[in-house]
DNA sequence: GTCTATATTTGGATAGAC
DNA sequence: GTCTATCCAAATATAGAC
C-alpha cells in the first residue's frame, strides 16, 4: 500500500494553489459583491493571467461551488467550536448569535450561501451536502433540547436569517436588528412552550 | 394658467413609452433574473434598438430605479386595497399574508426592492421615500392596535421577511415556510402580549 | 502549469445622421 | 426620437506554444 502512504507533493501543491485562488475570491466578492466577480481580476490578484485559472476550476461557476462549500463548511466548524450551553435559553442564544454573527461578519458569503441571487449558479450535490449536514447539525440540537417538530425549525431558520436580511439590508454594519436576538429566542421559546399545553 | 390644463401629448406618449419599458424590464427579469438584465435584450423586447433608451433612462441603474419605485408604490397599493380587519390577530395575519404574497408572486422583484445584491445600485431619494412610506404606513397599523414601540414593527419586519426567504431561498414555489404565517402571528402577539406585563 | 494570443460574446454607453 | 455605427471595456473560455 505504498501509494497511499507516500504525500503527492504535486497534489499538494494542486490543492494549495486551488485554496489560494478562493481566498482571493472571498477577498474580491467583500470588495465588489458577490456578482462582481471577475476571472481576470482574479487571476490579477495572485498574479496569474485568466486562463491559467482552468487548470484549477473548470469554469467560473465551479469556482462559486468551492467558495458555497467552504462557506458551510466554515459554518459547521464555527458552530462545533461554540459551546453548547446546557441551559435551553443560553443555547438557543448562543446558536443564534452564532448564525448571525457568522452571516453578518460577510455579507457576500451569507448571500452566497443562504440566497439565490447568481444567474444560472447552483451548488453541486456535493457542496450541497455541507448545507443540509449543517441543518442537521441544528436538527440535532432542537431534538436535544426536546424539541422534534421540523416545522419550530423552520420557523427558527426564518426568525435567524430574517434578522440578518434586514439588518444587511437596511441599517447595514449597524446594530438595530442584531440586538434583537434575544428578544427572538424569548418569543420563540415562549410558543414552543405554549404549544406544549 | 393655460399651460396647466392643455394636455401636453408629447410628455403623455413619454411617459407611455417610459412605463413600456419597465413593463418589459420586469419581464425580462423574472425570465433571466434580476441581475441578468441586459439593455439589448430589452430593447429588442419592444421594438427598439439599445440606444434609444437613453431617451427614456440616463443609465440601466436609472432603470433599476424606476423599477424599485415602481414596486413599492404597487406594494402600497396592494396593502391600502387589503381591508384592515379590526380584530388585532385578523388584523397582522392580513398584513403579513398580503406581504408574503407579494413578495412570492415576484422573487426577482422582492430581490430588487428588498435585498442588495446589484454591485453599485443604491435607489435615489425619491424613489427611497416611496418605501419609507410603506414602512410608515405599516408602523400606523401597529399604532391604531396600540403597538408603538419601534423594536416590535423591525421584529416583524425581520419575522416576515426571513419566511419569504428561506420560502425562495430553500423551497421555491412550495409553502413550506408560507404555511408558517399564522404561527408567526400568534407568536408575535403573544411576545406584545406578555411584554405589557 | 503557465503563458500569449485570440475567439466569442456581451455588456453599457456615445456620436451623429436622419 | 430613433436609428446605424461604433466605441470601449469587460466577460468567459479555448488553442496551442513553451
Amino acid at each position: 500500500m505504498l501509494g497511499t502512504s507516500i504525500r503527492d507533493r504535486r497534489l499538494e501543491r494542486h490543492e494549495a494553489t486551488r485554496a489560494e485562488i478562493i481566498d482571493a475570491a472571498w477577498e474580491l466578492v467583500r470588495e465588489h459583491g458577490l456578482a462582481g466577480l471577475s476571472l481576470r481580476d482574479l487571476a490579477r490578484k495572485i498574479g496569474m493571467q485568466a486562463p491559467s485559472l482552468y487548470s484549477y476550476f473548470g469554469s467560473k461557476h465551479d469556482i462559486y461551488d468551492a467558495m458555497f462549500c467552504e462557506g458551510w463548511q466554515a459554518y459547521l466548524e464555527r458552530s462545533q467550536a461554540t459551546g453548547e450551553p446546557r441551559a435551553v435559553r443560553e443555547a438557543f442564544r448562543a446558536a443564534a448569535r452564532t448564525f448571525v454573527d457568522f452571516a453578518l461578519e460577510d455579507p457576500a458569503r451569507y448571500q452566497l450561501l443562504s440566497q439565490r441571487t447568481i444567474p444560472g449558479f447552483e451548488p453541486s450535490p456535493e457542496s450541497y451536502a455541507v448545507a443540509v449536514e449543517a441543518l442537521e447539525m441544528a436538527r440535532g440540537r432542537f431534538a436535544r433540547h426536546g424539541i422534534a417538530d421540523p416545522a419550530l425549525v423552520d420557523l427558527w431558520t426564518a426568525m435567524t436569517s430574517g434578522l440578518v436580511d434586514q439588518q444587511i439590508a437596511n441599517d447595514p454594519g449597524g446594530r438595530r436588528w442584531y440586538r434583537l436576538i434575544d428578544d427572538v429566542v424569548d418569543m420563540f421559546l415562549a410558543h414552543v412552550k405554549r404549544r406544549r399545553r
